[in-house]
DNA sequence: AAACCGTACAACCGCAGCCGG
DNA sequence: ACCGGCTGCGGTTGTACGGTT
């Protein structure tokens, strides 16, 4: 039977937008909104381009506060470290950067950031032997920014010390701070990348859209401090532009909440703006700053940290080994290869992996 | 000056999921 | 529960433009 297509496509217009085009769309929108329905604006709006089309133009062109042009040392660092963590998740990705939309990032990571990051890290640097080991190593102290995360991140770490070695890049080489809105995880039959456990549980979203609160149910104890984050202010592809999104599930399910999800989570969770947010893989606690050795009562946790107690800048973790060929990391890259796979494919789930907060 | 090539960006396409009827 | 319409997303393609030969 197949699917009817959106709109009649003998009669719409393809290509690129011409300013008058852009004006009528730009202008319908303000005056009207999109009223929800995207198959019937460019209709009402007098214009003979489909409906998806007119969606992609506004989102990533006409709509207010896009950023267009470079993108700073610091987006780079966001890009590459998400990118890192959860693969081609453009929208995800763009949450985080106010004013990028997906598909921008999507091409600069397409056309210069990958070649930039193969071309920054020379071969033969750090040989490694496998792929998401099963067993926990002993650990190691790390600087946050040296965290044991997945090859790309090693990879990504590694662009940094030379990059920062190089000068190539400004700025300080610090954790991502404080995303302000985050992705709770389900780690149990699905695979988010962020995370992945070896403890079995059972965590139900139950979202209140009403409140706009995200209320998660867990029978197991997930880590106060594991957080997955989706997107605020006005940074994401979301059809209207509202962009305060908070994101929710897995792999093969990713929900958005409006913000004031997040904001009641922060609050919930006795988070504040001292917190700061980091990308994990392997075993990690929670540190206050004022506190770097308190264990949050996790006895999970506590036992590990008894056997290996470790902090660097304030975060507690167990290192995992992770060990790739850094060439074989530069061939995925180019071969686009499915970073999901290649960075979480953790079938026997033995390893946690997250974002975390201190 | 013209042809060629590489790069960057815009736009399209198809699929999957959501949601309302 | 099912179905169809709509939206969002990610991959891919098209095109403009600048640099090089």
């Amino acid at each position: 039977m197949g699917r009817a297509p959106c709109c009649d496509k003998a009669n719409v217009k393809k290509g690129p937008w011409s300013p008058e085009e852009d004006a009528k769309l730009k202008e319908f929108i303000e005056k009207h909104g999109t009223g929800g329905n995207w198959i019937a604006l460019p209709q009402k709006a007098g214009l003979r381009r489909c409906g998806k089309s007119c969606r992609l133009r506004w989102l990533n062109y006409l709509r207010p506060n896009i950023k267009h042009g470079e993108f700073s040392d610091e987006e780079d660092r966001i890009i590459c470290t998400l990118y890192a963590s959860i693969g081609s998740r453009w929208s995800i990705i763009a949450s985080q950067l106010p004013g990028r939309t997906d598909n921008d990032i999507k091409n600069y990571w397409n056309t210069k950031l990958k070649k930039k990051l193969i071309g920054i890290i020379p071969s033969g640097q750090g040989k490694f032997s496998q792929p998401f080991p099963g067993n926990l190593q002993p650990p190691q102290t790390l600087h946050p920014h040296q965290f044991p995360l997945s090859g790309l991140s090693q990879l990504y770490n590694s662009f940094y010390s030379h990059a920062a070695t190089n000068k190539s890049l400004t700025g300080p080489i610090e954790p991502i701070s404080a995303p302000q809105s985050f992705l709770y995880c389900n780690n149990n039959n699905y695979n988010f990348p962020f995370f992945t456990s070896s403890q079995s549980s059972n965590c139900n979203y139950q979202g209140n859209q009403d409140q706009g609160l995200v209320d998660l149910q867990c029978n197991y104890p997930l880590r106060e401090n594991m957080l997955m984050f989706g997107g605020n202010e006005n940074s994401c592809s979301s059809s209207d532009g509202s962009c305060s999104q908070i994101s929710y599930g897995g792999k093969d399910h990713v929900k958005q909440e409006e913000m004031g999800g997040f904001q009641g989570f922060m609050i919930s969770n006795g988070l504040d703006g001292n917190h700061k947010f980091m990308l994990h893989c392997g075993k990690i606690n929670q540190v206050d700053e004022d506190d770097h050795h308190h264990h949050h009562g996790d006895p999970l946790m506590s036992s590990f940290l008894d056997d290996h107690d470790q902090k660097a800048n304030g975060v507690v973790l167990k290192n995992s080994e992770l060990e790739y060929d850094l060439e074989e990391v530069k061939q995925l890259i180019s071969s686009g290869g499915d970073s999901n796979n290649f960075l979480y494919n953790d079938e026997n789930k033995t390893h946690e992996k997250g974002m975390y907060y201190f």
